[in-house]
DNA sequence: CTTGACCTGTGAGCGACTCATAGGTCTATG
DNA sequence: CATAGACCTATGAGTCGCTCACAGGTCAAG
């Protein structure tokens, strides 16, 4: 029942470091063999472990997670902080969508119009034409593409 | 015409700190004040950071720009390279533009549906149901929102 | 001659791991 | 009982592209 670094991260799919990790940070709080100081993990660090997870993979900072502990473990809900806490990572995580989605357009467009484009060798303040002209090429309406990028909110 | 460091950083844009950056790891190459030490960036450097942001801007990092420029420094075309490594970087970017539409997904229908769930204070096993609860929920058919978020590539 | 705006180099910090180093411990087999 | 090999430990560094802090040197103007 009481599970081992390797065990554990066997067990729930990842990187043993990455146990040690969260337990160095004091995310997960094993408890210690007196003789060899070896980290056992019981049935409550392996449940905090699996929520380590849910809320990383829902987009939840470390510190997000930590600041949740704090208060679970005080026996308060964290339930607030969580509501608030993924709003501001759900913003974020839209502005990093909008991002790569303009800068996945922009390297398209590059690659398409380089098809027509030689090979030139570097001369007189010009390194690579093809990156160097690109600029110039770089008239975007960017509102418009963001509403639709943004798509609807669920309502 | 030749400048010095928050000079350049103002002209275009970038913190000075960024061009002291980019001087340290080798990507620009001031001529040095032999009385003062102080940093001489004349015209070529000046078009070398224009490069530098130009190139950025398209998605390469400073290690393709350094390939780029031990190419061209060389008197030789760096387009091939250049052709060949915006492929792997849009690969990335597509990567990451699909992770952040999943993710960006999850979190709002995790909002959504908290909405109507009300704080809970933790208890055995349980530290915040919203969270743990997700995962319950959480049967998603990936391929064909892949298909969809990935688009159709220029033709 | 002092103020304040510039400059220098170096080292640390960000996030969330991941890996390397160097060494200690446990179990099974010859 | 010795040894191999699979586990464990702590700590520090590396990733990426900056950005900032520190401690101090330099310069032009009032």
């Amino acid at each position: 029942m009481t599970m081992q670094v390797k065990q554990l991260a066997d067990a729930f799919g990842v990187n043993k470091n990455t146990v040690r990790y969260y337990t160095r940070i004091n995310l997960l709080r094993p408890s210690r063999s007196s003789e060899n100081g070896y980290r056992f993990y019981p049935l409550e660090q392996q449940n905090r472990l699996r929520f380590i997870l849910s809320a990383r993979d829902l987009g939840f900072s470390i510190e997000d997670i930590k600041q949740i502990f704090s208060e679970s473990d005080k026996g308060k809900t964290p339930c607030p902080t969580v509501r608030v806490l993924i709003e501001k990572r759900l913003a974020e995580t839209e502005q990093r969508f909008i991002e790569m989605a303009k800068l996945r357009d922009k390297m398209r467009k590059a690659i398409d119009t380089w098809d027509q484009k030689p090979d030139k060798v570097p001369c007189n303040n010009v390194i690579c034409h093809l990156i160097e002209d690109v600029e110039l090429s770089n008239i975007d309406n960017e509102q418009a593409e963001n509403d639709f990028l943004m798509g609807k909110r669920y309502e």
